[in-house]
DNA sequence: TTATTAAGATGATAATTGTCATGTTATTTT
DNA sequence: AAAATAACATGACAATTATCATCTTAATAA
């Protein structure tokens, strides 16, 4: 049962200040699911009531706008925990989680975490230190958005995809994302985000693999990105 | 000397938890500044170790870009701390912060408020509360950029100015923005933001009176923004 | 396997928004 | 008060990006 000790998530997320006896107690509580590509965590104006551990695959936060199109906020990998904002603001989720690669995660119920906020300063302090860092990264990808244009925002996001999530054993990029997610990162249309992997591609940038992408001129990009 | 406890900051933030003796400590711990319009509190990079209070004026969260354009990323009007977050992440400053309207600030150290964390667990709780309404803007924000056009993110910052500041006695906004820091908030083009006021004006949805700017019709100006 | 649907790709075109130029009106400074 | 500067305003034009249409290829269902 108390496999959480050795888990992912406790090594890497603010769980990681808690003790023995916490861990334990955690282990008790907690709820294990499986999630597959395409499902949802939970909705926008759902209520979570607690907060979801990332064991295995890859999910997105994002919100689905008027005219269809879905604009991705964040991903989360494994290791990483998923909706403390909402619990933390006692609000309805702002954003829809679903996986994007099949998913295993562990549901801990609110007044778990409230117990531990309340009994462990250090873990008080991860966790606000882990959301001001989503903070810090939210308002510099606005500032992005804004001053860049959206083929600077692409090769930022390809290279800041290949430093998150690295590449298979065929060098391409290890998440598999369709031209259309990919646009909804970087906040564009799905057809300019496809044209402009084509130009890419034949600028020596980047290398499409069917659907995959490599990255061939890691240095351009990043130059393309900054200037 | 103890004033702090009269204090519209003590009354409207995170230090809302404070016990009497506690605030006894802040009251004791904290130093007074006046800012003038124009001038900066912190600089991007600074270390700034603490946390400061407004007690009185506006102030802008900004990063300047390559080419000189100054993105606004947040307003904070009195009641308001600033600096939590670099101060939690143990960051130098992400952005800087300067006056738009004359500023009286208390700057409160870090030390300070490390020992309340470590001893006032709703002020914990408060402060993360207090970074995740900023997470939860900031994502909003973001999406906002993407979703709609200029003219309905000047909609909407119009009506947020309004909402959050309040008007004049003639009825205008009672934030004295520049067109510049307008369009830095909107994320645009000085000239497209004049623009695009000028258009407004004619068509009876704001007057503009002088560099001041008055909201005619509240009802039309809501429906450009959601729609 | 074939049919059907989804994803990817590309051209043509339109709309939005940015840039540069220039002029006017306020606001400071001298 | 005059000069200088900053803020506001508007036109002309260019660049970027979105939209719509169409086609190809891949994935999934029948």
């Amino acid at each position: 049962m108390n496999k959480c000790d050795q888990c992912i998530v406790r090594q890497l997320s603010s769980l990681k200040a808690l003790n023995k006896e916490e861990v334990i107690k955690l282990a008790n509580s907690k709820t294990t699911y499986k999630i597959k590509k395409g499902e949802a965590l939970f909705e926008e104006g759902e209520v979570t009531n607690g907060v979801f551990c990332v064991k295995d695959g890859v999910g997105k936060l994002s919100k689905l706008s008027a005219n269809g199109k879905d604009q991705i906020v964040k991903l989360v990998k494994s290791g990483e925990l998923l909706g403390q904002r909402s619990m933390i603001s006692n609000e309805p989720a702002n954003l829809t989680a679903k996986a994007i690669a099949d998913m295993e995660v562990c549901f801990i119920p609110k007044a778990e975490i409230i117990n531990f906020f309340n009994n462990n300063n250090q873990f008080s302090l991860n966790m606000m230190q882990s959301v001001c860092e989503d903070l810090k990264e939210s308002e510099n990808e606005k500032i992005a958005l804004v001053q860049k244009t959206v083929k600077q925002r692409l090769a930022e996001t390809l290279l800041h995809l290949h430093d998150e999530f690295g590449e298979d054993t065929d060098k391409t990029l290890r998440v598999q994302l369709t031209r259309e997610e990919l646009a909804g990162i970087i906040g564009t249309a799905t057809e300019s985000c496809i044209r402009l992997l084509s130009d890419f591609n034949k600028l020596g940038l980047i290398e499409l693999v069917g659907k995959k992408i490599m990255l061939k001129d890691v240095r351009a990009l990043k130059k393309l990105a900054d200037n």
